[in-house]
RNA sequence: GCGCCCGUAGCUCAGUCGGAUAGAGCAUCGGAUUCCUAAUCCGGGGGCCACAGGUUCGAAUCCUGUCGGGCGCACCA
């Protein structure tokens, strides 16, 4: 379904043609770029629906000034019926006002399109692969990987509904040090299962009682097989059933959240089939990497450092501090030379690719970013990255903070956090704000139902409408297009701010920012609202007419059609649009 | 010391590839409920868009610098 279908797009590619008009008579020079033209409805509704700039921007390069070149604009659009009135005002803008037929035609659009309304081609025929959570399998979800997992889930969506193939990945850091600590400490509780004392566990391996249960498996499955034996007998299998355990518990707790990945990749098979290897061979040759020793960090002195030979990956040409090393002393990845064949395979079955990283990653953006660049246009298929960055969230209740202590393994976990205040109020707060942004997460406040809270707003106004649906049912009134005309200029002003949702859609997509989707239901629900307590003031506002059915179909179907598009957008955020409150 | 992010109303935040008189919620003050869900709505007051320069028809938005807050800064991930 072609993107024309909706008013904004339509009337776009009005005035396009408008230019193309005048080039054609050379009122305008031929092959001027027109691509700062843009239509949008204006801040202030009383110049009209629709406002362009066109003239201003292609005045300089039409060498006249900006009035003029409106009025002859201006005169190629009054033509159209669509179009009621184009006026010129301020510097140049033309406001154009749109005959109310066009609002019921849209209306008629989003009831024939339903869930599709707001569907984009954008980004048809490319395929996004966005790596979202990757959170290391030692644990259960926590607190520091809630927004990064909604933010990455809610971008997966909305690129998927502007036209993407979009592939949902998870990277799973199972080669690591970390995951020799978990075998370790899974060891601990195997011992542990036998009847062996273990006492406090000892820093440096994890002590959540989260690991018990495996712990207790292993126990039942192999008895004490091991409890005598080497580590070199047992690490390599504790560790990949622990690894495995993990990831069971990840994706429950991702599941809660309504998060679920296509492709989960092992770090560790991606080292065993030598991808590695293979960059690093193609790196040395091109003089990307070298062998070559690191200066001592500047800011703070470190006691223990000393100078080594490693082999390093030249990002400083690429504006980075210094060179980085893709290998440890000891010959093994480090995960930056682990990463960035990880990219490789990624771009090989994407046209585009994304990451979503905590801001405590930020020190490594520019190395990972030089190193895809390099290898892709290395390899001659160069690929568009981007790495959002996800600030920090301070979670408090009642204004106080939320103390955390990673030694006890006690922190705030997703699991934790969605009983206590739901999924979607978690999903909807972490999309209310950039996410660039830093922010806080308040306990207290967000549970309130009402006060501070913009989801129970949104969800009421889908709520009311359902309502209204119902008992209208019950009286055996329908909602009907066949009376539309008789919708008023306070209703027409609601189809108005609906029908902005395809375009909201695509600048959040080309944006990459889904928040804008929750910012633009808010408004949505504020405008419902407002025209719902028209009908307290006024009886005869109210949707549920019952001396005049006609008026009451059209009204209800206008509500069915705005209680669509809430719907739309909250299944963008995975946030549900509920029947009742 | 260096890098990245942020700085908009008392508080929490929006602000469309630079566009017209900078918006919303909370808080505060004043109103609306015999009536489709008042978990809602209407109205008032509240701003040197951190500061200083620059770019241009036009800057909260782009550039430079300063100040303030956060994050990071050897073979950790």
């Amino acid at each position: 379904m072609s993107d024309m279908h909706t008013l904004y797009a339509a009337f776009a590619a009005k005035i396009a043609a408008a230019l193309a008009a005048l080039e054609k008579e050379a009122q305008l020079p031929a092959g001027i770029s027109h691509a700062a033209v843009s239509v949008e409805p204006p801040r202030d509704p009383s110049h009209g629906d629709l406002a362009t700039n066109a003239a201003m921007v292609l005045a300089k390069q039409a060498a006249t000034n900006p009035r003029a070149l409106a009025e002859k604009i201006v005169e190629k659009l009054s033509a159209d019926p669509a179009i009621e009135s184009a006026d010129i005002a301020g510097p140049g803008f033309i406001n154009l006002r749109l005959a109310d037929e066009s609002w019921r035609e849209e209306l008629r659009a989003i009831a024939a399109l339903g869930a599709d309304y707001g569907r984009s081609t954008l980004g048809t025929g490319r395929t996004v692969n966005i790596e979202y959570v990757s959170a290391n399998p030692t644990g259960p979800m926590h607190m520091g990987h809630c927004r990064g997992a909604v933010v990455g889930d809610a971008l997966a969506a909305l690129l998927e509904f502007a036209g993407h193939d979009v592939v949902r990945e998870y990277y799973v850091n199972d080669a690591g040090a970390q995951v020799d600590v978990l075998a370790e400490s899974v060891y601990l509780r195997y011992s542990e299962a036998l009847g062996v004392a273990i006492g406090e566990i000892p820093p440096g391996l994890y002590p959540g009682e989260y690991l018990k249960p495996i712990g207790q498996a292993l126990a039942g499955e192999y008895g004490d097989k091991y409890l005598e034996a080497p580590a070199s007998e047992w690490r390599g299998l504790f560790r990949k059933r622990a690894v495995a355990e993990m990831m069971a518990l990840i994706r429950a707790d991702l599941a809660l959240l309504g998060i679920h990945h296509d492709v989960f990749s092992s770090e560790a098979e991606l080292q065993a089939a030598g991808k590695p290897d293979q960059a690093e061979a193609w790196l040395r040759q091109h003089d990307l990497v070298y062998d070559g020793v690191l200066e001592a960090p500047k800011g703070k002195t470190l006691e223990d450092w000393e100078p080594v030979e490693l082999p390093l990956f030249r990002s400083t040409r690429f504006g980075d501090d210094q060179d980085r090393p893709i290998r440890k002393s000891d010959g093994s990845w480090t995960y930056f030379g682990a990463d960035l064949a990880y990219h490789m395979q990624k771009a090989g079955a994407a046209d585009e690719l994304i990451d979503i990283w905590g801001a405590d990653h930020a020190g490594t953006v520019k190395r990972i970013k030089a190193a895809v660049a390099a290898l892709s246009q290395g390899q001659g298929k160069p690929i568009p990255f981007d790495v959002k960055l996800v600030q920090m969230v301070q979670l408090l209740r009642g204004g106080e903070p939320v103390k955390m202590s990673k030694r006890s393994g006690n922190f705030v976990t997703i699991a934790d956090m969605v009983e206590e205040v739901g999924k979607d109020v978690v999903r909807f707060t972490m999309l209310t704000r950039k996410p660039e942004a830093q922010m806080d997460f308040d306990f207290a406040k967000v549970v309130e139902a009402s006060k501070d809270n913009p989801v129970f707003y949104v969800q009421y106004a889908h709520a009311r409408i359902r309502s209204t649906l119902r008992k209208a049912e019950a009286e055996g009134l329908a909602p009907s297009p066949a009376n539309v005309e008789r919708l008023g200029p306070d209703e027409l002003a609601l189809v108005k701010l609906a029908a902005q949702f395809p375009r909201t859609v695509e600048a959040a997509a080309q944006a990459r920012e889904p928040h804008r989707i929750a910012f633009f239901l808010y408004d949505l629900a504020a405008a419902f609202h407002a025209y719902w307590n028209m009908g307290n003031d006024d009886s005869g506002k109210r949707i549920i007419l019952a001396h005049d059915p006609e008026l009451t179909g059209a009204r209800l179907f206008l509500g069915q059609q705005i209680g669509q598009v809430i719907r739309n957008g909250l299944a963008l955020l995975g946030v549900e649009a509920v029947e009742e409150l």
